[in-house]
DNA sequence: TATATATGCAACCAATTGGTTTCCCAAATA
DNA sequence: TATTTGGGAAACCAATTGGTTGCATATATA
């Protein structure tokens, strides 16, 4: 299946695992301890995060820790970056009416 | 139905959406003639963005013009906040960690 | 006023999703 | 070696999704 960053942070139960390993690599067992469900779900979620590579599993005996790529996550930013550009010179605009209306006062 | 902004930009068909009216308001008419689908496939992703209040609808005349509400585009924004914090730190870690190399050379 | 146009909405459908249950395998431990 | 533990994979299920078709409504236009 193809996998999307776009699609593996639309599930808010996805969204707060990224938030948790964010800080450090977590198992599955450790991840489900911190939410309402079953490891389970969370390694189907983890799957999904993996398949986008948002995220990459590092095994360590038989426990598996998953740590965040947050490198991954600046795709999201650089999608973002288009509308960046036009609310800072919608902000620059605003800023330009301003200064034109105070020098109209002087 | 519960809407959510990361949920609306998980279609690839709705990110584009975003994209062409982010310039310039459009009618459902005229953004599907961009793109190889219906126009009730484009009114069904307009209601998505309309719900999560991405979008606004301004009725003229029997034409419905629906016009992107950028700042609702800096809830993502601030959402990558907190990762943007630790990338931008790993980065200064890395620069710290490159000057002391430097300076252990001299 | 009759017709054409822009759009929404409901019903339907196939595919996908998030979740559960069950089972299997490998590593740790008694 | 037998048992426990961490975790993946498959089968299944109900809900949701993206899309289509058909119909209703309101505005334009002949």
């Amino acid at each position: 299946m193809r996998r999307d960053i776009f699609q593996a942070i639309a599930d808010p139960t996805r969204r707060a695992i990224i938030v948790l390993i964010a800080a450090q690599a977590m198992t599955p067992n450790a991840i489900a301890e911190h939410f309402d469900t079953t490891r389970q779900a969370v390694s189907k979620h983890l799957k999904v995060l993996t398949e986008c590579e948002l995220v990459q599993p590092q095994h360590r005996g038989r426990e598996i820790y998953y740590q965040l790529e947050i490198d991954k996550m600046k795709e999201i930013d650089h999608w973002l970056e288009q509308f960046r550009k036009i609310w800072e010179s919608r902000f620059e605009q605003l800023d330009n009416l301003l200064e034109t209306l105070k020098k109209q006062q002087q």
